[in-house]
DNA sequence: TTGTATGCGTTATCAT
DNA sequence: ATGATAACGCATACAA
């Protein structure tokens, strides 16, 4: 009860009713459904509003119907170049249907997901989760409690967009073995992570459709730095070509390669994830076009449409991610594991 | 009172109180003011609040008391490299603080900070405005409304954190100097933004200071591609050395100069700003070490003081900025003359 | 079309 | 140390 000291009351809508003379439910009314009013007393009521600087309290009218006018975000880390352009069409379609977003910042940490959720879920009609590492019965228990969007996370029957990276990374696979590479590394991010689990088997089924070798490395974490410590090892491999997790582990492999002296992509071709950074890297990095705004956006709308609803969609969106060839990919060198001679030699 | 269907409603209070066989005064004093009662009924109601998944309605608890629990952060561009790990620093800080956090876009336009300025105040408790362009008779007004903490804007009587790049393009013009340059160029950022007049200021003043020649290039916005652009530019100067606004302009210049084969640092030294991406190219980046993650943290520490005293702080918070050498930045090549004209001594 | 009465979940005041 | 209960400001069944 005690309020902040030093500011004036905001006028409440019992002084509105009193000072225009109804009811407070008729002045609750002119601000949610004037159509049920007639136009004199709507009028009337606005005017005193008006003359006391009235503002309806929207806390209030949160706790009374539920609805907060706010939907939250929440990532595993803001800092990933992943998330900002995903955050940024969030936010803009939520904007645009009038909600508030609040950011919410897991920090990596599956524990800190779950108590944001807790935290968050009395203000926040509906919330965005990118890249949950929650357990599942977890995310099912507050997909229960309200309205909940994943992304990139596919779990039966609850609303999710899923980025289909796994068509781009057999693409991309195709196209090195096209260029002449018959030996490729994957470079592999975290093995809990549900986008690492389609990229690394997209991978692996495209190697074998197309009859060539193929090599993993692990990282602990999808990192720049992770990228650059295992230069080492890629090299070890003897491979002409090599498929990162995405686009930070790529930039940290071509540093890697550029201060060992290996050129790119002369001596090895290099693809990228994600398109986040790919065209500021140089050579501008050949990745798979993730459209993470659009995720973000998609991911809001599905939110919207449960909201307006009720019903959740089960069906997961799917977001389709392509191949963008840049710089980085190009025949493997000729002394290199050029195997059998088919035509051109 | 319609809540959305099929969903379940949050425990309250009064279920927990039921539980744990206590008063709902209780359970509120266990999670507010655990000290006052004793340990064993803290225990005991925390266990059924556990057990029923309970979590403090912030909702209630604003109204209630008057204060929203919430603070709202307002960048301009979520996807420049520059704000996530600030949003992230405030974020961090916020929560431990118990407050959780509105994230706000303005998409670059001084309207659209009014704009989400009016929508958040009323469940907010008080903002942190990053580097905003708003007109400063717009942001004395709002801060009258509402406790606000600027970030990277100097308006006198606002409580605000600066980061103090100047010191450290001073200190960047210096070692260049010592490593032999007499001729070097400063890429300007946008004019209007505070960051790029106490940069472009600081150059000069050191430029004058050490005797060198100092010329100044002009980009419309800082970005990777506006450094990419003003490439040619650059090299027709003849200068040896060049200060970018920011990180990205930097890499951008890199990303130019590589394409035209001219080698960093040997033909040319690069000096970037607030080091942000600068350890992620290649070579790393000589920069300026702006600590935006720290500065997130102190402008909501600022902000917090003011809830808790309610009076703002009028002297600046100021953050330095030092210099970090890396391996963009190298003596001058040999034959200094890279001049396009004869003559200058 | 408008008024009455009640509930939303919590904190704070006053008791005990 | 703990309980009973009145606000907090608004929205909505239910009446009229």
């Amino acid at each position: 009860m005690s309020k902040p000291p030093h500011f004036s009351r905001a006028p409440t809508i019992g002084e509105v009713a009193q000072a225009a003379g109804v009811s407070r439910a008729t002045v609750s009314r002119t601000f949610s459904q004037p159509d049920r009013l007639s136009e004199t007393t709507v009028q009337r009521v606005l005017a005193a509003a008006e003359r006391l600087g009235y503002v309806p309290n929207q806390t209030a009218r949160a706790l009374s119907t539920g609805r907060a006018g706010n939907i939250a975000l929440i990532v595993p880390d803001v800092a990933n170049p992943f998330f900002p352009p995903l955050i940024r069409g969030a936010q803009a379609r939520a904007d645009e249907a009038g909600y508030a977003v609040f950011l919410g910042d897991a920090d990596e940490t599956p524990a800190r997901e779950d108590i944001l959720l807790g935290k968050l879920a009395a203000q926040v009609e509906g919330f965005v989760l990118a890249a949950p590492r929650l357990p599942e019965d977890r995310l099912r228990i507050h997909a229960k409690r309200r309205p909940l969007v994943l992304i990139n996370r596919d779990v039966a029957n609850i609303p999710r967009v899923l980025i289909d990276t796994a068509a781009g990374v057999a693409a991309a696979i195709d196209h090195l073995v096209a260029l002449g590479h018959r030996h490729i590394v994957y470079v592999s991010g975290p093995s809990a992570s549900w986008s690492n689990q389609q990229r690394q088997l997209a991978a692996g089924l495209a190697a074998e459709r197309t009859g060539i070798r193929l090599d993993r490395i692990a990282t602990h974490r999808p990192t720049y730095l992770a990228g650059q410590e295992c230069t080492d090892e890629l090299l070890a491999t003897g491979a002409t070509a090599v498929v990162a997790f995405d686009d930070l582990v790529a930039q940290g492999i071509m540093a890697g390669l550029a201060s060992r002296g290996t050129p790119v992509p002369a001596s090895l071709s290099v693809v990228g994830c994600d398109d986040v950074l790919a065209e500021r890297t140089y050579p501008p990095l050949t990745t798979i076009a993730a459209h993470c705004a659009e995720a973000g956006q998609r991911a809001v709308e599905l939110l919207l449409e449960m909201l307006a609803s009720g019903a959740p969609r089960t069906t997961p969106v799917t977001i389709a991610a392509e191949l963008v060839v840049r710089a980085t990919t190009a025949p493997p060198p000729r002394a290199a594991s050029r195997r059998p001679r088919g035509g051109h030699g």
